[in-house]
DNA sequence: CCAAAAGTGTTTTGCATACACCCATGA
DNA sequence: TCATGGGTGTATGCAAAACACTTTTGG
């Protein structure tokens, strides 16, 4: 296996689907600038180009909920105060589908999350004016003209849920360094990350009331108060129990479950679960 | 001028978004395929490369309403009967938008239009199976390996509403014929140009309640009987005529004007205009 | 028995629908 | 004055919201 295979994994998305995320090698041994850069350079000039379809990059918006607020997952850029989304590039035989859930799958070490496109970005902004040319070039590095990041990019963004609190792998720590940040408290964004931030998360808040995609913020089973405080969180509104309960249940996709026992003094609450039968998916569709 | 560019505004999108529409020659000239086969070989294995961002189409569902019915224009493609959408490439200085907002221009003559991202596609359909490439090759030419249709292509799909019935220009009629189809009549199409247009027009019905976009498919003044029609139309239904100027009022984004004499026996309707005022946006993003 | 949280019932309000009625217009 | 289509008023029904009440749990 070439060495420059793993930081193309690192900086990117794999080509294929079926990387087994346990057995990857550990990413420590290229955590030095001086192992790095020749190896990025070496990305830039030649793998890159051979493996993904030009112009093209994929950025995510990956959503959880962590103690009662919805999180975001950031990178922070090669320990500069800006950050960016995750992202990658598009194998030449992968869909965009495939190619945006391989980032998710690199990211997080999941495999089951929910996951929707949202916009695709155009703007100039990054032509000719890339964050980590900039820093390589300060470095001391200097890739080819022509190499993988002159491009003019085109950004196909998606968002996505995780059902868990995820662990977030930290394959290329140096070069971006993962943080779950609050959604009220974004930070200072490369490019038009920012902007598109945004977009993820008024089309999150849209999907809630159209798709019912909130259930993919919890485990499998979960109470009708887990579910309200999703609804709570990425609305940022108070809602009334009583009408919730009702809403919910009047969808009829809902599946009541036994009781779980909190060990809380007070009325233990239902468990429930989505319920996958196709006359659910038929109550969503309208 | 170099006699490709015309064939370059034929097949494709202009670089550039201030080309004149009236002083364009005419296509005529280029209506034999002795003469267009050239040109469009030269095109694919020269201009395309230098002019416009690899691997990266656009497609356009444009719609409009003519007597009473929701339309789309289609491109019957060189004479078979398969049909297509209008698209094109970016110009490597071009945003998406004003891609796509070029490609309306050169299809329909008009400038003030209604333009919205709707969605991007990324399957491997077309890759080493394009229509033209096959067309060109049963004609006898041979573009040479690594032309531009021999990419892999990604396409970013826009739906347009156009606000009076374009004339529609026929910069290229031997290859593309424009047709305006009722949007409930769709012939075969090239590619997933059909399931780009199905998605078009569940979005539009979907925008029409949440963005308030019928008004950009009429002119600017307009009755509430005509508005109504575009109701109808695109959601296939019927509307109580009371109930539905109570609503469009209620949104508050309605300015009444004087009334229209029509010269119909019955009570004149009063002309509306859309409130371009501040609070009318409020009124609609919720 | 109490506090806390969950579940359910009841009232009210708002909105969409349906339908009735009146108005303006030109033949 | 009549037919036609446009504007407005009114009754009805459904569903969401607000609030009250009951139930369950562990201390």
């Amino acid at each position: 296996m070439h060495p420059g295979s793993l930081l193309v994994q690192g900086l990117a998305t794999p080509t294929t689907m079926d990387i087994p995320t346990a057995a990857q090698p550990s990413a420590e041994l290229y955590q030095t600038q001086e192992q790095l850069i020749p190896l990025i350079t070496s990305f830039l000039e030649n793998e890159a180009h051979q493996l993904f379809v030009p112009s093209l990059a994929i950025d995510t918006a990956i959503f959880s909920f962590q103690n009662d607020k919805l999180k975001i997952l950031l990178l922070r850029f090669w320990n500069t105060p800006y950050y960016c989304l995750p992202g990658g590039f598009v194998g030449k035989q992968q869909t965009l589908d495939e190619a945006a859930y391989a980032i998710l799958r690199e990211r997080t070490g999941l495999t089951t999350i929910y996951l929707d496109q949202f916009y695709t970005s155009g703007n100039l902004e990054r032509f000719g004016n890339d964050a980590l040319l900039t820093k390589l070039r300060e470095l001391g590095a200097a890739p080819r003209p022509g190499n993988w990041l002159e491009q003019r990019f085109v950004s196909v963004c998606y968002y996505a849920l995780l059902d868990e609190v995820a662990f977030c792998q930290t394959i290329d720590p140096l070069v971006f360094e993962p943080e779950w940040v609050d959604i009220d408290k974004l930070p200072e964004m490369l490019y038009d990350h920012a902007e598109i931030a945004g977009k993820a998360l008024e089309r999150l808040q849209f999907d809630l009331n159209h798709k019912f995609v909130g259930f993919n913020l919890l485990p499998e089973e979960f109470t009708m108060g887990e579910l309200q405080k999703i609804y709570e969180a990425i609305h940022q509104t108070q809602l009334d129990r009583a009408s919730f309960q009702r809403k919910m249940l009047s969808l009829g996709i809902l599946e009541r479950l036994e009781k779980k026992y909190t060990g809380k003094a007070h009325k233990s609450p239902y468990l429930y679960r989505f319920n996958k039968v196709p006359a659910a998916a038929e109550a969503l569709a309208g």
